[in-house]
DNA sequence: GTTTTTGCTAGAATCATTCTTAACTTAGAA
DNA sequence: TTCTAAGTTAAGAATGATTCTAGCAAAAAC
């Protein structure tokens, strides 16, 4: 993967970040450096990124993808106010028995929590 | 709520529908009776079910809205093959200690499964 | 029966996302 | 250097789900 100076923008709002930005979030905020950008650049660069598992898409939002660059399993609580999401860093006993599986087989899973956040408590 | 064909239609379409179905599949279905039926009704009735509690949206699917009829808590797996989704009727410990939750309050859950429907084992 | 409210259809508008195309950059080959 | 090929970008068109708007029709209220 070539490092264009766009990809670095984009990779440099990502790391660390723990607010779960949606691709507009991204591209408003990498824009201010680079006015050219273009929203295909970000979406290109994240569908590759998450491509290499470097990034994860999380479907919170039924309004809109968001995206997470912590790979690793780990949950989610939604605010109900303002749709802030968070982390929740804590692994659950999930096991369903087989017949309770409608014939699926089973791999992965993931808990969205609902709540309110400190701001709209 | 004014019982009008096109919402008699609907909600028959709907009852005991375990497929949870998109807005679409909605439309495409009832359609066939309703030969007139627009979007508008189909998305006007279901926003107004769900006001009413007589449904859930659920935010499963990326791409677009789902809809289900049962409005009992419940757990859903998804195929990743084909999308399709299933109820997982089950209830699991998922409690958060409080210093785990970010300063959210917790009222309700949704755990996600991802794995293989029968069809795409 | 007239007025008011509600619901319907059709189509336009919106918004997120994907696709297309042409220009551009860069690395390596000649 | 110059050329070429591969990969990247910007711009905008296309797509698809959803929401909105306007005008008409039907039902309910008076």
């Amino acid at each position: 993967m070539k490092m264009t100076p766009q990809r670095v923008a984009i990779m440099d709002f990502l790391d660390g970040n723990q607010a779960h930005p949606s691709a507009d979030d991204i591209f408003s905020s990498v824009r201010k450096r680079f006015p050219s950008m273009s929203f295909a650049t970000v979406y290109n660069t994240l569908e590759r990124l998450r491509g290499e598992g470097q990034l994860m898409e999380v479907s919170i939002d039924p309004a809109r993808k968001r995206y997470d660059p912590d790979t690793r399993p780990h949950h989610h609580i939604i605010c109900s106010g303002c749709g802030a999401v968070a982390d929740i860093h804590r692994e659950f006993d999930l096991s369903v028995p087989q017949e309770e599986r409608g014939g699926f087989s089973i791999d992965s899973n993931h808990v969205e929590f609902y709540g309110l956040c400190p701001k709209c408590t």
